[in-house]
RNA sequence: GUGGAUGUAGCUCAGGGGUAGAGCGCCUGACUGUGGAUCAGGUGGUCGUGGGUUCAAAUCCCAUCAUCCACCCCA
């Protein structure tokens, strides 16, 4: 019989159980908070046509879209993100927008690159958007969700990085170097990684004077507290980003309405995201010490939902990367301790108890309580070592001695505390230590 | 897509042309009425896959796949 090698494409990876109970958990914790904020569910299928998706995202990141051509001549692409299929679906039906919808969606979206760790080629995306207003008021809302949902995970080492894409078209209109957006974007996007020297050379590489630098340099480098930075991006293009600047103070101070702790969020005007379609506010959460890349990215797309219908609707959203969550969680022991829902094991003393000790648990599990029996009796070492290493809190001895007397003995694994109490009663005995616990 | 490193037991890794190794885990016993300790014993691998060189390949060569790292980009 000649085998077919088991074999997975790279970048894709198969989600076993224990990895499975992590997303649960986070996922649903996400779905919560979503719903918690107004949020409405939406999924859109894997698939669409190819055409639907060209042309919003950019020419590199258009390069990484897998493309499927079908044997009925119709040209499909997997889905590259959530935010395009979005669009289309509101491009559809714009019944929904009525003044405003706002949406999650938790589903995978597939990128043709060299994976890495906290890089799939598969991953899922978590996204919130709210379409039809281009209120600041949304935006901030925006980043509130992103800031409370990295505070409920236990993240304390991240810093919610906002610009405007109206401040970078204003730098570059100051430097005079209009065509060149994307080329400086993309350089002065690493000026944290690589340095101010080594994004100096490549700005020169892509033949921007050294005049243009210096202008693009006494931009970029503006830092210290919120109104600082803004003040000082007032004073050096307000005439040119003077909407730039008055959105994120505007975004400011709903969040400070909003209770967010201003320690978390820094406006930086080196920040550019790759993606063609956004259009104003745009903001990216780093975790410190997680070097996993950014976990969370978003930002304002107003004019994405009018490439289909040529109606202007306004958007603005986030994403949240889950496999990048959840490693990080995983990098900073953050992840719970997932434990088994098995609240009793009920342990017959030997063979000839089985059947008696049967009853036991069919009464356990009537009553409510997660049980289960081990069913071969050999040693206690092992029997207590499998409820020890699943973490069973409780075992219910079934033995000869203590039911001469009409009693069972109830063990708690962790204190090692072993009490016996009479059969009519072990259930609420055992209900009541569970209670404790 | 470009460049580099790695692939040996369930896990972490050593070995480097001549019988496949350690630690941890797991199983068993000391301990037939009580688990995370200790000690002793045991289980476990086509050395990623395919081909080549050789009397002989886990080891050398080529290819391929996968993972990691950097670039690119981003969740």
């Amino acid at each position: 019989m000649e085998f077919i090698k088991p074999r997975i494409y790279s970048g894709l990876r198969d989600r076993l159980p224990e990895q499975m109970n992590y997303r649960g958990l986070v996922v649903s914790k996400l779905q919560a908070l979503f719903e918690r904020y107004g949020f409405e569910p939406l999924e859109t299928p894997a698939m669409e046509f190819y055409d639907i998706l060209t042309g919003k995202y950019g020419e590199e990141a258009e390069n990484l879209i897998y493309r499927l051509d079908y044997k009925d001549g119709k040209t499909l692409a997997l889905r590259y993100d959530l935010t395009v299929p979005l669009s289309r679906v509101i491009a559809m039906n714009s019944e929904l927008v009525r003044p405003i919808f706002k949406r999650y969606q938790i589903q995978q979206v597939w990128r043709g690159e060299r994976p890495q760790r906290g890089r799939y080629r598969e991953f899922t995306q978590c996204d919130i958007d709210a379409i039809g207003s281009k209120s600041m008021l949304q935006d901030a809302e925006i980043i509130a969700a992103i800031y409370e949902m990295m505070i409920s995970f236990g993240f304390h080492q991240f810093e919610i990085l906002i610009n405007n894409r109206k401040i970078l078209d204003g730098m570059v209109k100051y430097a005079e170097v209009g065509d060149k957006l994307k080329e400086i974007c993309r350089s002065i996007d690493k000026l944290e990684k690589i340095g101010q020297e080594k994004v100096r050379q490549e700005l020169a590489k892509s033949d921007i004077s050294d005049q243009a630098i210096k202008k693009i340099f006494s931009i970029v480098e503006i830092e210290g507290h919120h109104e600082a930075v803004l003040s000082d991006l007032e004073k050096a293009i307000g005439g040119i980003a003077q909407e730039g600047v008055n959105e994120l103070r505007e975004i400011r101070s709903y969040l400070s309405e909003l209770g967010i702790d201003e320690g978390y969020y820094r406006f930086d005007p080196a920040l550019a995201r790759g993606l063609d379609y956004y259009t104003g506010p745009v903001f990216e959460v780093v975790i410190k010490d997680a070097s996993i890349g950014s976990v969370v990215g978003g930002g304002r797309w107003d004019t994405l939902i009018g490439q289909y219908t040529g109606k202007h609707i306004p958007a603005v959203g986030t994403s949240f990367g889950l496999e990048r969550l959840i490693d990080s969680m995983e990098k900073l022991n953050l992840l719970p301790q997932i434990t088994t829902k098995t609240q009793v094991l009920v342990v017959p003393f030997n063979t000839e108890l089985i059947p008696q000790s049967l009853r036991f648990l069919a009464q356990l599990r009537s009553a409510g309580v997660n049980s289960e029996i081990y069913g071969e009796p050999k040693s206690f070492r092992q029997t207590f070592g499998y409820a020890n290493r699943k973490g069973i809190p409780l075992a219910l001895v079934i033995a000869p001695d203590e039911l001469s007397n009409g009693q069972l003995a109830i063990r708690n694994m962790r204190t090692r505390e072993q009490e016996v109490c009479s059969i009519d009663c072990f259930i609420d005995n055992i209900q009541a230590i569970l209670s404790k616990i």
